[in-house]
DNA sequence: CATGAATGAGGTTTCATTCAT
DNA sequence: GATGAATGAAACCTCATTCAT
C-alpha cells in the first residue's frame, strides 16, 4: 500500500539522529504550525515546545527555521511523488496518466491539507526558490518527460515549451487548492478531479489532431 | 491613454494627505524592497531611509507594515482593474473579451514585474487574506458576470461554478507570471498571451458546443 | 485680601500675550497633568486638548515642556510668597514669625494641593535645579535674614549654618506634606501647623538660653 | 564587618540569575545614569552599553526601566536595613538608638551618594509610591516602633502620632542630603549628625518630661 | 549532545520637539 | 502668530539565531 501520512518516511538531512518519536512529534508541531501562521509567524519556540523538545535541538538538527521546513517539505513531497510513481505504474494511455497525475495530487492535498497550506499558501514562493531541492522535484521531470512524448506523438499541443504545459497543470492545482480552502473545503477535492482534468485537457491537447 | 504606472493612482487610505512627491518615493521603495525580498525581510526602517521619510511617518500613516503594503498594492490593482475596465469597452464577443482580460493582466505584470513579484510571489496568499480589499476585487466581480453569461449562452463549459473558470485563469496568469520570473524574464510575457489564451478558451469553452 | 490662587498672578515670560482666557485654561491643564503624573508621563497634547489650544502654541511661548512647568510655578511660588509677605506683617516677634512662615505654606499647600504635589512629588528635584530661579526663590532668602537675625539674638541655635536651620524647616514642610497626600489627605494640614512648628522650635531654638 | 557596597548584597526579583559579575556591572551602570540623569533622561541603551550586555537581556530580567531601578534600590535599600539592624543592636538608650538611626543613613548615604541621588532626587516620589515595596520598607517599621516605645515611656513627644516623628527624622535625612549634594558636597556628611541630632532629639522629646 | 541564557534585529508605540504652511 | 505634519529618540516587545555550560 502507498505511503500517505508523511511520518511514513524517513527524515531526510541531518534529521538522521533524532529519535523516531521525537522525530514524528516534531513533523506534528511543524505542520500544525505552519501550516496556521505565515512564515514569518510561525514560531520556533513554540514548535519546540509542541514537540517536547529544546528549540535548540531544532536548529542542531535543521540549522534554521527555513532548514526546518525544507527538511519536511521535502520528506512529504517525496512522500507524494513515491506514491505518484505507484499509482501511474501500468497506466499507458497518456491522458489516463495525465488524469491520474492530476488526481493523485488533488487526493494528496485534500488528505493533506496542512501541508497544501504550507505550500501554496503560507509560505511566500520566492522561500521556496531558496530551496535547493525545489528545482529538482523529480516529481515533474517526470511529468516533463511525459509531456513532452505526448507533444511528440502529436497528442499534446506541441506549440509551446513542454514546461508550460506542466505551468498549466500546477497552476490548476494550486489555484483549486487555495480556492478550495478559501472557499470552507466544503466539497471533496478529488471529487473535482475529472471535471477539470477534462478542461485541462482539452487545454493542452493538440487542437490539430484528428478526432 | 490609459493609467499604467501605480503612482498615476491617488493614494487610498490615510495616505492622502501624505505630499505626492513623498508619497512616489515611498511607492518606489516599497515597490523595490517588497519585491526584492520577502515579506517577513523587508525592513520597514529601509524602506523609510529610501524614500526620504521618517520611519515614524510611515506608521502614522499606514499603522504597520502589512498596512503599508496593502495600501500600495490596492493602489496597483486598482491601477489595473481600470486599465482592464479601459480595454473591454468595446468588446462585444466573449472571447475576445476574455482574450483581452488575459492580455492585460499578462501585460500588466510584465511592465510591473515588481508588482507581480509582490502579489504572486513574496507574501503568502495568507497574508493577502488578511487584507479586507482582497475580497472584493471588482476586476473579479466584473469577469465573474462576463463568465456567468458565457456560460448562460452555452459558449462556456457550464458543468463547473463560474468561480472555478476564474480559478483556471488566475490560476493560469500567476503560474505563467512565476515561471516567467523564475526562468528569467527572457521573453516577452505579453507576447506569449495568444498562444496560453487559446489553450485556456479551449478548456472553459462548452466542449458540446456545435462548433 | 491676599493673593491665594495662582490665575491671580500675571504670567511670567514669554507668556506675556497669550490671551488671559487662554492662560487661565492652559494654567489649569497643567496644573491638573503635572499633578497627576509624573513629569515625564505628563503629555504636552493632553495638557493643550485640555487648554483647548494647539501644542505648537505653547512651544512658542515656553519652549519647552519644562518651561511650561517652571513658568507656571514660578507664578504660583510668586504668590505664595507675596502672600507670605502679607502674612509676616507687623508680626515683631521671631517664634511667631517662623510659626506662621511655617502655616503659611502649609495652608497654601493644602489648598493648592496640585502645586504641593508637583513641587514635591510629581517632579524629580534634579528638575528644579534646572530651573534658574529655583535658587533664587526670595523667600528663602527673606527666611534665612530671619534666621540669622534669630541667631545673632541667641534666640536661636547658632552651632551650625541658618541654612540648615532652613533645610529642617524645608524639610518639614516638603515631608509633612508628603505624607498628608500619602495618607489620604484626610485631616487638616494647616491644623496640624502649631504641634508641629513647636516641635520645629524646640529644634532650631538656642539650648542654652536662659529660659 | 557590616555590609556597606551595594554589591555584596545578593539581587532581588529575577535577576538571581544574572551572572555575578554581569550584575555588578549592571548595578554599576543603573547606579551611574540614574544618578546622574533624571529617570525620563536615563537611557536604557546605554546602561545595557556600559554593563556591557544585551539591552534584551536587560528587559528579560527587569521587565521595565522601572523594574530595572526598583530591583537595584531595592537591594541597596535591604544593605541599609541590614546595616541598620546590625549598627543598632545592643544599644539600649533611646535616645544613642535613634541618634545611631540618624548617623546609619547619613553616613550610608555619604558612601552611597549616588543611591541617595536617585532615592532623593533624581526620580519623583511618586514613581517609588509605584513600588510595591517603598512601602513595606522594614527600616520604618522598626524605627515607628521604637518611637511608639520612646512615647509610651513619657520620653518622646506624644502629642503627635509616631508617623510625624518618623517624618521629621525622614524629611531631616532627605533635606540635609539634597543640601549637601547642592552645596558641593563639601564637608563630611556624617560628621554633621550629631548636631542636627541633638535639634532633631529635642523636636521630638518629650517637652514636658522632667529633665 | 541537550539546554537555557544572551544577542541583535526589527516591528510597534509614544512623545517632545522642529518644520513648513 | 497658529496649526498640523514630520522627525528622532527611545521604550517596549518578539523572535531567529548564537553562545556557553
Amino acid at each position: 500500500m502507498p505511503r500517505l501520512l508523511p511520518s511514513d518516511t524517513p527524515p531526510s538531512r541531518s534529521a538522521e539522529f533524532l529519535d523516531p518519536e521525537v522525530h514524528r512529534r516534531l513533523e506534528a508541531a511543524v505542520l500544525d504550525v505552519f501550516s496556521q501562521s505565515d512564515f514569518h509567524r510561525a514560531n520556533i519556540r513554540t514548535i519546540a515546545k509542541m514537540a517536547g523538545i529544546s528549540f535548540t535541538t531544532i536548529y542542531r538538527h535543521y540549522g534554521s527555521k527555513e532548514g526546518l521546513l525544507f527538511s519536511f517539505v521535502n520528506d512529504w513531497l517525496r512522500g507524494l511523488t513515491e506514491r505518484m510513481a505507484d499509482h501511474l505504474q501500468g497506466i499507458e494511455d497518456l491522458k489516463e496518466k495525465l488524469r491520474k497525475f492530476f488526481w493523485v495530487q488533488l487526493d494528496y492535498y485534500e488528505r493533506n491539507p496542512g501541508v497544501g497550506r504550507i505550500i501554496f499558501m503560507t509560505v511566500p514562493i520566492t522561500t521556496w526558490m531558496g530551496d535547493k531541492t525545489f528545482a529538482q522535484d523529480k516529481m515533474i521531470h517526470l511529468f516533463l518527460d511525459t509531456l513532452r512524448q505526448g507533444q511528440a506523438a502529436g497528442v499534446l499541443n506541441s506549440r509551446v515549451r513542454a514546461g508550460v504545459l506542466v505551468d498549466i497543470f500546477n497552476g490548476m492545482v494550486q489555484r483549486t487548492f487555495f480556492m478550495w480552502v478559501y472557499r470552507g473545503q466544503n466539497e471533496s477535492l478529488a471529487a473535482q478531479a475529472n471535471v477539470l482534468f477534462e478542461m485541462l485537457w482539452r487545454a493542452i491537447e493538440n487542437p490539430e489532431r484528428p478526432a
